[in-house]
DNA sequence: ATGGATGCAAAGTATTTGCATGAGA
DNA sequence: TCTCATGCAAATACTTTGCATCCAT
């Protein structure tokens, strides 16, 4: 895992400031916090004692994702949630049952599909969302089946 | 393309009621209307003269999906859309230029990652969600360049 | 001190809920 | 007539905007 100081270092460098907020945010994300929304981050933030105001909030996800930093995932329920870009491109299982999100890579994804329908349709691919639902190991052994 | 008939008549049968306004909107998705939020379908609808509250709109949606008729699609606008479900699964290719979407079908499409997750993490898939974004044809030959 | 960052209030948009009314079968 | 379906108003949730103030550099 990448350290803070390193992406602090550049931001700061690139004349962007260094608030305790971002340092807060930067933070709870590099800690390894799965996707989270904006209302969710914020109360994350709160039950750590930092109150952020929900405009805040907003204004340093967007910005983040500005810096390349985090991006930003939908996860089928409608809600915009946002993660730590980390070492680049993965993708997500979402457990429908106890709505528990997993990232894993894939390698060599589908850069064949693309070259494919890039060729075919003349479509400039810029990047893919691809996200996987069903029930996790924990949930179908736990509780035998979904409601 | 499924006539509108079959799947009223098995609504029918079914026992839920076949109202202007479910008519409307049904007639609406199978006439290859792509992917559309609620308020777009509203607006869609009123366009034809069909005035139909907000409320319905969102409960026929709920209703729709509920009978697999339609689904929800989500093209990281952070919005929800409804589609036809059709002859089934499908993806999308996203212009982040035109918001113009296409739909494609792609065969033996992700069966063997997940055959392959699934032994590896006992994760049980249901369903996944793939989406393409980039440039379509017409915006890289009218435009040239992406803004 | 300069300009990016923040907070606050208010507005805008999306979605849901409760209850009374309307209309297919 | 018996429910499903609808409309309306209001509540809730999410997100954005304008403006004044603050603070890291």
């Amino acid at each position: 895992m990448p350290d803070s100081d390193s992406i602090l270092e550049k931001l700061r460098k690139e004349g962007f400031r260094l608030t305790s907020t971002r340092k807060a945010i930067l933070s709870l994300f590099l800690s390894g916090a799965g996707p989270m929304t904006a209302p969710e981050l914020q109360a994350r933030l709160k039950s750590e004692g930092v109150d952020v105001n929900k405009t805040t909030v907003y204004r340093e996800l967007d910005f983040l994702m500005a810096q390349k930093i985090t991006r930003e995932v939908q996860l089928g329920d409608g809600l915009r949630r946002y993660e730590y870009f980390g070492d680049g491109h993965h993708h997500h299982l979402v457990c429908v049952r106890c709505k528990n999100i997993e990232c894993f890579e894939m390698t060599a994804c589908l850069k064949e599909i693309e070259a494919e329908i890039s060729e075919r349709k003349k479509f400039t691919f810029i990047k893919h969302s691809l996200e996987f639902f069903g029930i996790c190991s924990y949930c179908s052994g736990a509780e035998g089946k979904v409601p």
